[in-house]
DNA sequence: GTATGTTGCTCCATCGATTGTGCAAACTGT
DNA sequence: ACAGTTTGCACAATCGATGGAGCAACATAC
């Protein structure tokens, strides 16, 4: 345990008075297929753990063309949902036995190739996919290496993908946004959907769920009460703006459909007195444990991040269809 | 580009019509040295670009005894802190060329070493360790095996480090409080540090540095104004109510030790008039983008964590004393 | 006593890249 | 024209673990 220099197989069988070969099938624990008597591998693992070895990554991935490594690749780091991805990945990663890679790519198409490549150098045995600006050329990129991959919260064409239900949350969250509007709410009594791109997977999906909730209760939806205006802040916050203008007040309810639009209508509501925003209702298409600080009821839909990875992993386990889309239902927190 | 098996140096070669010696070199930039003609350099870097070649790191790794990997631990991934730092190192790395592992432990010091093992069975170039449970065991670990290692935001004795000036942030945070606080407060004017565990070299420091403004600028800081309760949510929240119940209302300022008795407070403002709480002047040592939102000015302590794995890098490069301790300041965002 | 099977290993080629060494061919100086 | 130098590359051992093939020792069968 004491000593600088690596040791190998080569050390621990002179020790023990045996073969490499015996040391090596013994630490990767093919020994009994390979007829190794118990006490001699009871006896290598003791001179291994006493002369502090570890198996060679390097050399074992060399020749079995595997590395234990495992890729996650997605946008940025700071987070909260990315950041939970991470963790549920590390878990699971862990438990399996290999090593998680974690790496963001800034939404940087270039980056994200040059990433995978850099991956694949490394032998990686799997990698996930999360929030990449360009799924299709890494799903080529990983087809033509036959690197087994899935996409998680956005659907790849022609790979395996796990993403959250957006319809079914959207719906759940609109409902949830009407039954707060307190009945006494004076002026427009509808309810916008704010932020997000209609031509994108995820918010068109959400925009169907929220127009469907809509019309059951109110009859109709008008196309003034959609409002994705991207997820730029800024313009989120001109928009929010704008709305309050019109309306000369606060809606009834307000659809916020990421966390940025969520931080813009914050931003808008410091300079709003409190009798005004305790009277809007508020859902969020997105996290964010301070909204459950706000004086005024935030709903929140959670991404269920623990059960994405989980049904990434399977579909590690047993490759589906090239095609497979797998959704998992989001969490909803009533405020 | 097209194939699925793996081209090595061998199917460039033989394309190429040169050696697999010559190839290698190509690669690994090591060609002009080896006296190769720039033709050929040029020739066979343009084959290996159309069949898709890229290095095998783990034959590298192999025969360099390097890996390019370089590792983070850090205690989970879900944290505004720990995240930042996790998105500074994953650039810093991949500008040098590096790949960035970073893996959470959950505060766990058996996950640590097993982690810390795992790594350098991979032959991890470096190691950063952030928040561990038991730095110096991962430290002797890391020295059996001559693995470089640096400590962040937390200094390990006999083991390179780089923390944040925790006296320095507390003394600027702590003026800056009391700046804020409006001259016409009434009743108990003083301002309270909550939260944090006296023991711990972070939180003594900061204790030593709110102590030092306060008594420059009151002329004493009595004991019933340090509550050092840990870091526990729930217990600091107890603490607050305790607080306000004595004095009758909030104190003139609150210095929130860590962003966890921050979120106490929110949850005690809650349900405290607005009007009360517009008069509390308030702190927090650590950073939450959601703190520029709130219908009441707080100052909040950044640490810088670019500078920090910068400072951490260069520590890499140009190999310090083993007891080496380095501050970077603090960022005081001012409400 | 010979044939056949089982046990418990060892031998060695191999994975793909690296690098010290060697060696022709071209060039230089005289 | 011949020794000496430089240029441009090829050869082959090596990194550490793996796993198919082989082999001696012993057991069992007939």
């Amino acid at each position: 345990m004491k000593q600088t220099a690596k040791r190998t197989i080569y050390d621990i069988a002179k020790a023990a008075g045996s073969s490499p070969s015996t040391v090596s099938s013994v630490m990767n624990g093919t020994w009994k297929g390979r007829r190794i008597k118990e006490d001699t591998a009871k006896r290598i693992l003791g001179l291994a753990d006493e002369l502090g070895y570890s198996v060679n990554q390097q050399a074992r991935g060399l020749r079995t063309a595997q590395s234990g490594l495992i890729g996650l690749i997605l946008p940025e780091h700071n987070n909260r949902f990315f950041s939970d991805l991470s963790q549920s990945f590390t878990l699971e990663a862990r438990k399996r036995g290999q090593c998680p890679v974690i790496i963001a790519t800034q939404r940087d198409p270039e980056s994200e190739t040059r990433t995978v490549r850099d991956l694949m150098a490394y032998s990686i045995d799997a990698l996930f996919v999360v929030g990449a600006a360009e799924p299709s050329e890494i799903s080529r990129l990983c087809r033509s290496s036959g690197l087994p991959h899935v996409f998680i919260d956005q659907p790849c064409p022609g790979a395996p993908s796990v993403i959250t239900d957006n319809e079914d949350g959207a719906r759940r969250l609109t409902r949830a946004i009407i039954e707060t509007i307190k009945p006494d709410q004076q002026g427009d009594a509808k309810v916008y959907f704010l932020g997000g791109d209609a031509r994108l997977h995820a918010s068109s999906r959400r925009i169907v769920g929220f127009r469907t909730e809509i019309e059951r209760h109110y009859g109709t939806c008008g196309p003034d009460q959609i409002i994705a205006c991207g997820y730029d802040p800024d313009i989120a916050l001109m928009r929010i703006r704008e709305l309050y203008d019109r309306l000369g007040g606060l809606p009834a309810g307000l659809f916020a459909n990421s966390i940025n639009v969520f931080e813009a209508l914050l931003r808008f509501l410091v300079d709003v007195p409190e009798t005004e925003f305790q009277h809007v209702s508020v859902g969020c298409f997105d996290y964010e444990p301070y909204g459950e600080f706000l004086r005024f009821p935030v709903h929140m839909i959670r991404q269920r991040h623990r059960q994405l990875v989980r049904k990434a992993f399977e579909f590690l386990d047993q490759p589906p269809a090239d095609n497979a889309l797998l959704m998992v239902a989001a969490e909803l927190r009533l405020a």
